[in-house]
DNA sequence: AGACTTTGTCTATTCATTAAACAAAGTCAT
DNA sequence: ATGACTTTGTTTAATGAATAGACAAAGTCT
């Protein structure tokens, strides 16, 4: 799109500057915010007006006085409107309704009876009847809706290839606005991830994270400077793919030695020697709370593998924090010591520095989350530039 | 730094704007800008007087009528300043002379006695010396140095850590500046390779490529969406430090199996059953030319490792093209065949689709040319916003 | 020759930011 | 309690960048 610079320009960057500032630092006056900012006095008393009016933000009183006229406080009007939060996985669908800030309102979760397009849409359209009946009356009612989906998506909102669902070239963005009338973002389930975390979890703090989502399979969501990173063409971070045994075992991509074979649940059928049928996190974590050595042992190679992964992201990305997610992250006792080990040993000193690696805080609801979030984000009109 | 909206910002996004049309697409009129950008014709015609005024666009006479008054063609003025690029490589110190659209005007190499950091900016300086009696007369002379550096570096132009020349927190940037009194930028080897080959070179009609430079070790350069990406603090890239045999090779980083090993001139001490003394890539082209099954089979070998990471480099940033470079380049005809054939079969569907896998058109000036490139950006004031 | 096109400039207007003045409301030492 | 000083937030006038539309200049085409 033609972006040029005018004065519309200008007052969105500075709108939103204000709007970003209340959000982080609430109470605060506006003399504050102009402090903050950078921004005239005047040019923050016009902005937080248009704010007020907007009903984003609220005058909640005065403040202490330090050695003047009292402050009068702003806070962000997080219950202005509710955005709905969408995980499509590979066996259920869970939806929730939050907050502008993100706090969970209602959560509904349902399995899904097949992968067709039509039966997801179906479902998701009871599932929405629902969650709009307990939109709590507010001025701008619901924004938006964000959903994060286990696969490859595109800048338009097009899933171009779910494996687990048997998607390809889905405009999902396209249906679901028809669909319910509303703004819609559509992510990747481990990009959502990402992003719950940076906003409400383990990366509250952080500017460059790695979120891992761990399960059947990898996928990694990656965040620059505060930005949800995607390669070109939209999406990136297929690091469940990357090689780390340029002659392992042979992966239903075509390559060999993924890492994905290794170190997520897929591992155990690669990794045991006696092939067992149980595939389910939760089995293994029982076991290994019994102290059985074959649950032991495999989540050590777990751990040993996603620290050799991690590596390798450190490397390329130089975050200053990774985060583990997915149901691989119930695992974090037995796994945790490994990854550290392997990380600490593997990593360059420079990228070791800093790095901190942790465990999801959302746990299982880093996707909704983050799916919202993007929903909300677009809604506040967020924007960045960069010189 | 606190960057908000105001009408000099407005100004400056435009007037680069304008800049960068007219450098992409001169001769054209400036009615044919204000179509392209999108802004008003009297706006156009006021940043392209001051672009004038400012010596960079000239007017270069009447064009074509299309059924009404002949239009004022423009042109980017090329010869209004001169740009120094740099290359401190392990063994030596290129230095070149670029006009603005980073057309070599002359070029020097000199040995480097030691890797002592006063050594080297001794060298600079009498070099320098040189460099600067043979710009051309202009208006604005030379413009500033832009020097790619074999190592980590940071967004302060700080050599964090280059370990072949032993250095280790150089403020890089700063004592240059002090030196020469113009504006300096440093990179990375690889990231400077990757702008050269974006903007003049096999990366001109991209907008997502990797560029890996692969001589004694391997460095990637990493362009997203047009811009240099680089990760959290400053630097980001290491790939050659990706394993790609978790249990492979010890390497001197700490990991084992790192892809350098395999696939960079290191290999040559590596995989050879005989451990050979030589380390000379140009000695193994020879060596192939003359069909040594030796040769043949540790080119395939290097090929083959090469697809495998870059295999794992478009799983994790989808670029549009990747760009060997660097010594190894050399061995293209032999290397060639193997990579392809690595990469077909490895990448997933969605990302081979549109990859290209091409060889450096530079050659051995692509840091040169990039880091001059990186000078002429600044200069220029590029500006980039997004929304 | 006259109607129409195209290019590029000029003029008046709009609008966001800003500095400075100002009013309102507080603190603090005496 | 009083008066001097501080702090907050609004008002006012000025600045300047983009813009629509008018306009002049220079061309083409029938």
């Amino acid at each position: 799109m033609k972006i040029t610079g005018d004065q519309a320009l200008v007052k969105k960057i500075n709108k939103s500057l204000v709007l970003d500032n209340i959000r982080s630092y609430a109470p605060l006056s506006r003399t504050r915010v102009s402090q903050l900012t950078g921004l005239n006095k005047a040019t923050v008393s016009n902005l937080v007006q248009e704010l007020i009016d907007d009903r984003l933000v609220l005058e909640s009183g005065e403040g202490q006085s330090s050695g003047g006229r009292k402050p009068l406080m702003l806070e962000f009007n997080q219950s202005a409107g509710y955005a709905a939060g969408v995980e499509l996985s590979v066996n259920e669908l869970t939806i929730v309704l939050t907050d502008l800030e993100g706090k969970i309102i209602t959560r509904h979760t349902e399995p899904l009876p097949d992968h067709r397009v039509e039966t997801t849409l179906e479902l998701m359209q009871r599932m929405m009847a629902v969650l709009v009946a307990e939109v709590p009356p507010s001025v701008h009612g619901l924004i938006g809706m964000g959903v994060g989906v286990p696969g490859m998506v595109d800048e338009q909102g097009n899933v171009l290839f779910a494996p687990n669902l048997g998607w390809e070239g889905v405009p999902l963005r396209e249906e679901l606005e028809q669909l319910f009338g509303l703004p819609v973002t559509i992510d990747n389930e481990a990009n959502a991830g990402a992003i719950g975390e940076l906003q409400f979890g383990a990366g509250r703090h952080a500017r460059h994270l790695v979120y891992i989502s761990v399960g059947m399979g990898i996928g990694s969501g990656i965040i620059i400077d505060g930005q949800p990173y995607t390669g070109a063409r939209g999406y990136a971070g297929e690091t469940g793919h990357m090689s780390v045994e340029a002659n392992g075992l042979p992966c239903s991509c075509g390559s060999r030695g993924c890492w994905e074979l290794y170190a997520s649940e897929l591992a155990y059928e690669h990794t045991l020697i006696d092939p067992h049928p149980n595939t389910n996190t939760a089995y293994w974590v029982q076991q290994a709370m019994w102290d059985e050595p074959e649950a032991i042992r495999l989540f050590q190679q777990i751990g040993e593998y996603l620290g050799i992964g991690i590596t390798n992201l450190v490397n390329s990305f130089n975050p200053e924090l990774v985060i583990i997610g997915g149901h691989m992250r119930q695992a974090e006792p037995w796994i945790a010591p490994h990854v550290e080990a392997v990380v600490s040993q593997r990593t360059l000193p420079y990228h070791r520095q800093k790095l901190v690696v942790q465990y999801s805080e959302l746990g299982e609801q880093s996707t909704v989350i983050g799916a919202a979030y993007a929903a909300i984000s677009q809604f506040l009109g967020r924007v960045r530039i960069s010189i």
